[in-house]
DNA sequence: CGTAATAGACAAGGTACTTGACTATATAGA
DNA sequence: TCTATATAGTCAAGTACCTTGTCTATTACG
């Protein structure tokens, strides 16, 4: 059944692009036009205290490439860097005001690309289908590009 | 229950990209390693007669876009362009024997994958989570990168 | 203390895209 | 048939997101 492990393959992939261009979409929709695909994974990897290399190994990607993201979403006004109370040479990253509105909107986005996926199946087919999405995906690094 | 479409999202992002990095591993075990994941999009849309603009059209890229993984794939042998006897214009892609080889490994390193997540569930689950997979995924553009 | 690791910055370079402009060929309409 | 328009492909320049390599200031280990 190679070919129907591939036709699984690829109909995985397009989820997944459906996934980002939705949430690209919609975050268009909400105003934020500035943002692009990579940036939601800086969002999604934020935690509080999170420095810039640590946001490096987070997203699996070297420091300098980490650097160049939160640059650019310093520069638009989505996050802060604030000295590091406990480490003179680090930075802690900090979500504004806007970061936290482009967040939410990010999410909203996210769900109603599911609830669309959701509305075109069974409602039990898509319960298993989430808890086998679940099962199936190593916790692995949630990384932007491929 | 936003917050769970957002963990569906995210494992969904997280598959996809076990996929690609899977197979782009599996194709590096079986001695391609000049080959980049965009590349896989190029084989995955070609089909009798393709041409590099017809190419650009299925990937959703643009014709330069295009024209470029084209130069890139002929360079390291995997592609040839030949006149099209149709259209003066025209060059037709052809598949080079080692980009059938590159083809069918692509293919297995993926089957390979889905395998892998075949065996984390209950047969029955898994069934039914590929044919929801193919439900809801639309026939759109199996696009490369974010 | 002295050595090694770490946080971040600076510089240069590469891949995969983009927009814009152009040539050669093909197609459709008056 | 002739003219207008569309299409296949190329050339050139620029952008986004990554890389490797190098450097400093600070921190942590033994």
């Amino acid at each position: 059944m190679a070919n129907t492990d591939w036709q699984t393959a690829a109909a995985t992939l397009r989820l997944a692009r459906q996934l980002i261009d939705g949430i690209q979409e919609g975050l268009a929709a909400r105003g934020f036009t500035d943002i692009r695909p990579a940036h939601g994974f800086v969002f999604a990897a934020l935690s509080p205290g999170m420095t810039t290399a640590g946001l490096a190994v987070s997203l699996d990607i070297t420091k300098q490439a980490a650097a160049q993201l939160v640059d650019t979403l310093v520069e638009r006004g989505y996050l802060s860097r604030q000295p590091d109370p406990r480490d003179r040479r680090a930075q802690v990253l900090v979500l504004t005001e806007r970061g936290h509105a482009c967040t939410q909107a990010a999410e909203e986005a996210a769900s109603e690309v599911v609830k669309d996926w959701q509305d075109q199946v069974p409602k039990a087919d898509f319960v298993r289908f989430t808890q086998t999405v679940h099962a199936i995906a190593k916790p692995g690094r949630l990384r932007p590009s491929w």
